[in-house]
DNA sequence: CCGTATCCAGTATGATACTG
DNA sequence: CAGTATCATACTGGATACGG
């Protein structure tokens, strides 16, 4: 491929540490993160109203979340030392500039879902029979 | 909180099997996924030059990875049946319709990853003056 | 209100050896 | 060449209880 010649001689040119779709993915793929983004989207948002948003997440998921995002510059955490305290959270303009990629995965989802789901619908089908 | 006079009343409106961003996620997000999309989008190619592309995959992932691609419908499997057998794979239309929104998430990466790895760096340090 | 600490179960991944 | 089978391990996520 790379040597003219040979027919096969292939070196490994994809690797985990440097294609950048795994390095988004990263940061976005926990089991949270993107839910907790996508509640973010509207502007500033108290702690305990994003959990109030998210059906099913606890807080211990939800802080981690939150601290990851905040680590990686994604999210910016404010706290007001009342009692109780109030602890807001926002995306930061770096958080902000991943919504555009992430709304046209999100995109893709609304046109194209469909066709996975009948996929998978017709493969496992297909493994039953066997 | 739950009662029609309280200023600050929420409803769970995001959940894991709604959002849009989740359900991609949960097909490009395993480890290998995106590396072996990546190595498919030149076009048709041989199972053993794709185990070759990636740096550090084993045959149980780089099958595993396959067969659920597979059967999402991203990917096509095609057998010659000789000995040894050639088997060939590459993008569905599906499969390559993901390929615009992965790009956008690369050129995300190229433009700002620099900037999370900053925030890292940051973050890790006032950590350990504490 | 906004967390932390602990412990535990389930899943994802990996190493190695074998096969048509 | 293109897998499968088996076993071991690491990581993620959840339940629960407690704290400033």
């Amino acid at each position: 491929m790379n040597n003219p010649f040979s027919t096969n001689a292939v070196e490994p040119d994809i690797s985990l540490s440097i294609c950048g779709y795994s390095k988004v993915l990263d940061i976005i793929s926990n089991k949270w993160t993107a839910l907790v983004i996508y509640a973010m989207e509207d502007g500033i948002i108290r702690y305990s109203d994003i959990r109030r948003r998210i059906e099913g997440i606890s807080k211990k998921m939800l802080t981690q979340t939150l601290r990851q995002l905040e680590r990686d510059g994604l999210v910016q955490r404010e706290i007001t030392p009342s009692v109780p305290p109030i602890v807001e959270y926002s995306l930061t303009p770096l958080g902000v500039s991943l919504l555009e990629p992430m709304r046209a995965l999100n995109q893709w989802t609304s046109k194209n879902y469909v066709w996975v789901e009948k996929a998978r619908a017709s493969y496992d089908q297909v493994d039953q029979t066997e």
